[in-house]
DNA sequence: AATGGCATGGCTGCATACAGCTAATGCAAT
DNA sequence: ATTGCATTAGCTGTATGCAGCCATGCCATT
């Protein structure tokens, strides 16, 4: 139930939520090696936490590690890819109807600022900045998921369709800003009308457009 | 991706997977302690590779490591059962909507196996075997999804409401392998017929009695 | 008799040393 | 020049020792 990163208070928990971050961000791009002593010294700490921390990415399917090799960053199939977002679609309906938790004026506010600097993007774009306010805005939709399963599934997902989301911000530049901006302006009408189902299916009908753009221009054209 | 758990090379997996298969069956009870040395030398390896081990099903809420004091088996709150049992009845229902896999005879075939151990235990009750035949068909119907992500999230699950299913197989005793036995003749129907679709429809249902019967003998009366 | 503090046993958390595996490099033979 | 093999460097996998933490039970004090 702790796969959501709530509340990292072990060392591992840490050093795994530090990793996860990067690999979402792209520092750690799919085929990058990385070498337990090398993290090992940088976190101040032995092998010994690092290699467990690695260990439970690698179950989550982030990473794969080899003997005598080395641990890499996992770059997607895809066919993974569809599978990852095809189950976003269908989680995402769930989002508002499996016991949402309450809406505050906290999630209407940050919402906001996400506006703020999803407009500021549009005009000069930052795949870094654009990333960034991805994934404030996935906190905050987990944040409404009351179903602690259903949190954990989603932030699971989120975390195997991260990397190609940087992708996609890199390819359509201002676009993906802009495709950011329409659906940060649906959820924050949906947090006035304190509607948490239309929060999932708004998450739906975005997530599905996304998937459209991935889907003409990185995954071949086959259909499943 | 690889929350399933086929497979397990490495010896960490193996472990693992042992580890699980006995939480499922209940031979590790909810409250039990496990102790890294002990299981290290059942193993034959020593503590590092059964730590590891651990963190990971730690990681899936399954166990709980305190500093000090030990690994334990964790007891799900009722809310917990709650949350999982819902979102199992979510997964069910895109079990054959989401890219389903071919169904074989071998399915065919290890279902009328089943169905006869299940009539055997409507006359002589035994809930190991309960547990074992449920585990049986729990494999069968995770290797009809063609999905890996659900599929992990299938496994993930059904490792969570294991041991709850034990505890509904101890109180209804017979009952219980009635059930099952109406659960595996519409399930063999389902294979007759090449209907994946079915297949999720029937599980979702019986996934619902069975939540009805936990919620009236386990659970606290509370609604959500 | 009851309670508070203290000592102790046992467990996990972490560090480190070593063994095993893999890939790449350089050398020799053709 | 190319191919094959042997060596080696570097990584992960495992074992083990030690430090830290926690619960239990005993003992002293009131």
């Amino acid at each position: 139930m702790s796969t959501n990163p709530d509340a990292p208070k072990t060392t591992v928990e840490t050093i795994q939520a530090e990793i996860l971050r990067r690999i979402c961000f792209l520092d750690y791009k799919p085929g990058d090696q990385l070498k337990e002593a090398e993290l090992a010294t940088e976190f101040g700490v032995s092998r010994t936490p690092v290699r467990d921390a690695l260990s439970r990415i690698s179950h989550l399917g982030l990473v794969e590690t080899r003997n005598g090799v080395g641990t890499v960053v996992v770059a997607l199939t895809d066919t993974q890819i569809r599978h990852v977002y095809d189950m976003r679609l269908e989680l995402a309906g769930l989002i508002g109807r499996v016991s949402p938790n309450a809406i505050t004026d906290r999630h209407r506010q940050s919402v906001k600022a996400m506006l703020a600097t999803a407009h500021a993007l549009s005009g000069h774009f930052d795949v870094r900045r654009y990333v960034e306010v991805n994934h404030d805005l996935h906190e905050l939709i987990a944040s409404l998921i009351g179903n602690e399963t259903l949190r954990a599934f989603w932030w699971q997902t989120y975390y195997q369709a991260a990397s190609t989301w940087h992708r996609v911000g890199t390819l359509l530049g201002a676009d993906a800003a802009q495709a950011l901006q329409a659906e940060l302006l649906d959820v924050a009408t949906a947090l006035e009308h304190d509607d948490a189902e239309a929060i999932g299916y708004i998450q739906r009908t975005h997530i599905g457009y996304g998937y459209k753009r991935i889907k003409t221009r990185i995954l071949g054209s086959e259909e499943v």
